[in-house]
DNA sequence: CTATTCCATTGACAGATGTGATTTCAATTG
DNA sequence: CAATTGAAATCACATCTGTCAATGGAATAG
């Protein structure tokens, strides 16, 4: 936890004046709320969130080469993001001959989830 | 809303053969996936997913000046943070005499929450 | 072997992003 | 009125991001 857990004193304060309630709750973890920027960081493309759910609705492992076509984006441009996604740990791949095969590995998501819930 | 790939897994590869059917993705999807990606890349770093972590915990309004001190960052820096999450209508604020507080707007953060369950 | 196919990587580039110093603006105070 | 204060806006900068053309690499077909 990076994020310091005292409040700043309210010094120089306009007298008989308060900004707002003295209490801010600073519980947050940083690592958490790193893991969880990295993964929404990862979704916040519309092309890299398509490709999630389209992973996800198929509940199977879908090719690169179905892929492709469902964008107006070149191969690589789509490799590029189904790389980001793998970084941030959202699907993951498999080599099957000449093919690769992505899928989304739902546990990423979880902790970004229960957050928002 | 859905989308029917129809896909059949290719494990082999009779001479000729495609390896992938054409496909079409509905322009529904994209916009939905837009609309979420945008949420989701406003979440998309570290200092802004504590923010509206902070603002979600507190049960009101938060002064801005409660805000600055609990990161290293500079004042502008802070605002400017809070801006990137207020164009992406996930806090609202609201000015009292010379204090700006911040709330959690959680319509924004809905639609990202469903889908992800 | 060579040729082909599928996918990843690299290089390059414009545009977006995160940050702080400084400035501007509005509200309050003397 | 002028001075002070809180917050947003502006400017400048380095870094990151999305994209494609070109290339590389591995597996397969002939």
């Amino acid at each position: 936890m990076a994020v310091d857990l005292d409040l700043a004193p309210k010094q120089k304060r306009p007298k008989g004046e308060v900004c707002c309630e003295p209490v801010v709750y600073p519980d947050i973890e940083r690592e958490q709320a790193e893991r969880m920027a990295r993964v929404a960081k990862a979704l916040g493309d519309p092309i890299r969130m398509q490709l999630v759910d389209v992973l996800s609705k198929h509940a199977g492992k879908v090719c690169v080469c179905e892929l492709v076509p469902l964008f107006d984006l070149s191969q690589p441009t789509v490799s590029h993001h189904l790389k980001v996604l793998r970084e941030a740990a959202i699907v993951g791949s498999e080599r099957r001959g000449l093919w690769a095969y992505y899928y989304v590995e739902n546990e990423a998501l979880e902790e970004l989830s229960a957050w928002l819930s």
